[in-house]
DNA sequence: TTGAACACCTACTAATTCAGTAGTATTATG
DNA sequence: CATAATACTACTGAATTAGTAGGTGTTCAA
């Protein structure tokens, strides 16, 4: 019941690209370097998000991604959606989200398992890159330091 | 993202005691041939439920288990937790609930990790054992059918 | 008092997933 | 056309998952 590295430098990538929307395209190392991230497996990951359009990209000599989208318009869930399949808590569902179960039909621990979907997914809807900055910099800025 | 087989049959187990709390001791072949789980796997999961005092056993001739606690004292969250280890949806919490990360004095993306994991476990606390057999048994009775 | 029916325990294993590396191909720019 | 970047495919070691296998200990009933 974990996110694994995949949907966390997901999320870490492009919560860089955010903080540094300004910079034009930046290269695939600088994020990398600033991140401390496996440039290879990064490579890895940043196809998932351009196939999306959640990146633009731009190859050759000064190349590298930007946002494909503004930052109020890339919710968590979506990175973690494409990044780690679907969220659905338990294997019975398949990513059409059809119940793929011998004892769907009875089954009590069904119910359990949408209802957590559903506050998974909620949850993770209503937060944007742009909320994680704006408080990322309130945090910063001293507001919640004892 | 994924609660494993573990923790899946262990709350299907104790469903099962629930629905037959009137049977005594119940031995766990009878458990694993409704549930149509392996006895011995089962046997593996069994352990954690029984130190927790979730479980009564009974040895020997005529042995088995029995809920050790009513059924509307037994949380969803408590099952998973003792046999999923914790529910933190990322790896950077130890079970004592301390950050294990060196990123943590400044990490954009904690604050996330933290909401999540709350809404994980209000969720799974706010359900038991009554609770599901409840539903199931209105879902049984047709009142939810077309 | 012996044997059937049960729980309890430790070790082993095949398959899958995770977290990367390695190497090569492709593309834009000066 | 040289160079700096992304894009793509294949491989790999380590860890986790989902079990099996085989034995020990306990209780009761005939």
């Amino acid at each position: 019941m974990k996110i694994s590295t995949k949907g966390r430098y997901a999320l870490r990538m492009l919560i860089d690209l955010a903080e540094h929307r300004n910079d034009g395209f930046v290269a695939l190392k600088t994020i990398a370097d600033r991140q401390d991230i496996s440039k290879k497996y990064l490579e890895q990951i940043v196809p998932i998000l351009n196939r999306a359009g959640v990146l633009l990209t731009n190859r050759g000599f000064q190349g590298g991604y930007q946002l494909g989208r503004d930052a109020d318009k890339i919710t968590v869930r979506e990175i973690l959606t494409l990044t780690e399949g679907d969220l659905f808590p338990v294997s019975c569902m398949t990513p059409g989200g059809e119940i793929n179960c011998d004892r769907k039909i009875d089954c009590p621990t069904l119910p359990i398992w949408l209802g957590l979907n559903k506050v998974i997914n909620d949850y993770l809807d209503s937060i944007t890159l742009e909320d994680i900055i704006v408080q990322s910099n309130e945090h910063f800025s001293g507001d919640y330091m004892i």
